[in-house]
DNA sequence: CTAACGTTTGTCCAATCGGTCAAAATTTGC
DNA sequence: GCAAATTTTGACCGATTGGACAAACGTTAG
């Protein structure tokens, strides 16, 4: 009566769904969802469409199951973020962990990315309930530092935006970023550069240090 | 003897190539190039499939010349930042005018984007050799500036990056955005907050002002 | 051994895709 | 006004797509 596409009951239904999930993210990652077929996630995973299709109902059931998934680990920098240290130490800490992230898990940045430049017609419920609760969590935590006075007071939300924008940018437009740097610096060398760059940035600005 | 994807002749082509490419740029940028169908490329230029496939060879076609066009209107923000005046005043106008792109042309700014995350097949020769050069170029002039002792001495192609990232972030990730801020500040609010902020982040970093 | 259950595959299908083509409709040059 | 050139369209095509399905295959418990 259960489906397998319900709740993996056996070894196997657990080990191939996960097969596929890995399979899938390497190609959603790279064509998107509607450049990505259910064909090449089967040949990727090392088995048939019918049989694919046999763990999935369909190529969204594994496109939403493969977003609930990464929305956990991609948020979990942020929940770090904690009023315990010092603030400064706390920011420049969770700015290194998304690079790093970026860095370690490209692919998975990459496919967030293609799915809210479609407009996120699958995650939009994420997006305004666990998501915004998380950020509304933490910029009651960042407000409490500026009015400590232990880092400028500024808007909150931008300030995430920016660590946003900055880290992911270097896993999302990859290819730019190596074409503009040339050969000549390594991915390692790229990332030490950045995070290098990042904590100037953040700390003090583009004022000349006398 | 010519064929009208050649060079435009008559007025009639001129003008209808121009409503295809607005149409295109509204599809491809909220599809993505596999994403997006002929079909509806037609539909949004109020013209059948065939008609417009006289007016262009074929899909591919319209994106790179949609993307041949956008390159050039992308990157003159960063041409006008000059050697003359202030550097943290040519800095500032340049987030600012990067900034005013990501409201005002949004659609480019997620053509792009979608573009470089597909790894960019059709563009790749432009970001190695034209927009490589005008980095470098421009590189030299940040790096005099800091030699000058005018901005701090930090990574100049990160800083530009950086620039690149925060102020697109808001073209590409709007809906992500519009989602944690919530319904409370309109657009015009968002982009004064993310103008006010990246101005205090470039100008003094995260350190309290005292 | 065998019945029941879980797994895999070959075959097929309707829908959609990018693109062609000849013919019709329209515009243009003289 | 009329012939030539340009523009528009309906019908069509082969390829690809996501998915269905029944039959075959494998595994396991009694």
């Amino acid at each position: 009566m259960d489906s397998p596409t319900r709740r993996p009951r056996t070894r196997i239904q657990q080990e191939k769904r996960e097969l596929i999930l890995e399979a899938a993210l390497e190609v959603f990652s790279a064509n998107g969802f509607r450049g990505a077929t259910v064909d090449q996630i089967a040949d990727a995973a090392g088995m048939s469409k019918p049989n694919l299709l046999y763990y999935f109902r369909s190529k969204e059931d594994i496109h939403v199951t493969l977003m609930q998934r990464l929305l956990d680990t991609w948020l979990a920098p942020l929940r770090e973020l904690d009023d315990i240290g010092d603030p400064m130490t706390e920011l420049r800490s969770y700015i290194r962990r998304k690079l790093e992230m970026a860095r370690d898990f490209p692919r998975e940045s990459r496919l967030f990315a293609n799915e809210i430049l479609q407009g996120a017609p699958r995650v939009m419920p994420m997006l305004e309930g666990e998501l915004k609760a998380l950020v509304d969590d933490k910029v009651e935590v960042i407000k409490g530092w500026m009015r400590a006075g232990k880092i400028a007071r500024t808007d909150p939300y931008h300030l995430i935006f920016s660590i946003w924008a900055t880290t992911q940018h270097y896993a999302d437009f990859d290819v730019q970023v190596r074409a503009v740097l040339g050969p000549d610096r390594g991915a390692d060398g790229r990332f030490e550069d950045a995070a290098r760059f990042l904590e100037e940035l953040y700390l003090h600005g583009l004022r000349p240090v006398r």
